[in-house]
DNA sequence: CAATCATATATCCATATTGATATGTTTTGA
DNA sequence: TCAAAACATATCAATATGGATATATGATTG
């Protein structure tokens, strides 16, 4: 079996640096290709691709204006991604209750 | 250019199922190659192949106990993916903030 | 020292990828 | 209506993948 598809899930679709800068501008607003073309520097083709990806992840949705396609975030599909994340983070941060710390010196002093 | 290398950095290495939930398993306490197996209910190589790759973006560390390898979780190696993901949160999340939503009425009343 | 246990590594296969380039498709404007 | 603008899609190349399997390495035991 290869790697699976980048349009697999969140996680995959954002695993590629070119989008998650893509989110990055859209989370500033709503954006044409053409603007993330000259934002990334990147070939249209190329955006349009990474745009496709994020789309079927559902990441972002497009709204037609005439010959223009304005792409917008859809923020709610990274949500898996904090939740997981988010479960890790007390591993690495200070602590800052005082119980907690109190605790911890109650377990030495058993040991 | 072919896809980033998964030893590119934890959202690479992280876009894998079967990675995080090493990672997962390692979150209660540090495992032996063995039992994660186990756990995983994967083949051993592929579990090694997996750890390799944890290794190499510094998300696991390993520990030399006879000829038993103990690996532990290094949850620091997320940090990235937390600060990026995070800064999306308050994009879906429900505001509890008054202040927030007092501004938000003007805001209103304005246009 | 030989045999075994616990892991790591090597090779093969099928596949999905990213960037580059060329070519549609739809809308707009002269 | 024809040409240009704004995107999307198709194809090609190079490559990294993950699972399967076989094999190597290193420690322990008898």
């Amino acid at each position: 079996m290869a790697r699976a598809a980048t349009t697999e899930d969140a996680f995959n679709a954002v695993a590629e640096p070119r989008r998650r800068e893509i989110l990055d501008a859209l989370a500033a607003g709503e954006r044409t290709v053409g603007e993330l073309v000259d934002r990334l520097d990147l070939a249209q083709p190329h955006v349009s691709r990474h745009l496709r990806v994020l789309r079927e992840v559902g990441a972002v949705h497009v709204r037609d204006e005439g010959r223009q396609r304005i792409y917008s975030l859809n923020a709610e599909a990274l949500k898996p991604i904090y939740a997981w994340v988010a479960g890790y983070e007390h591993l690495w941060a200070e602590r800052f209750d005082l119980l907690e710390d109190v605790l911890d010196e109650m377990k030495q002093q058993d040991s």
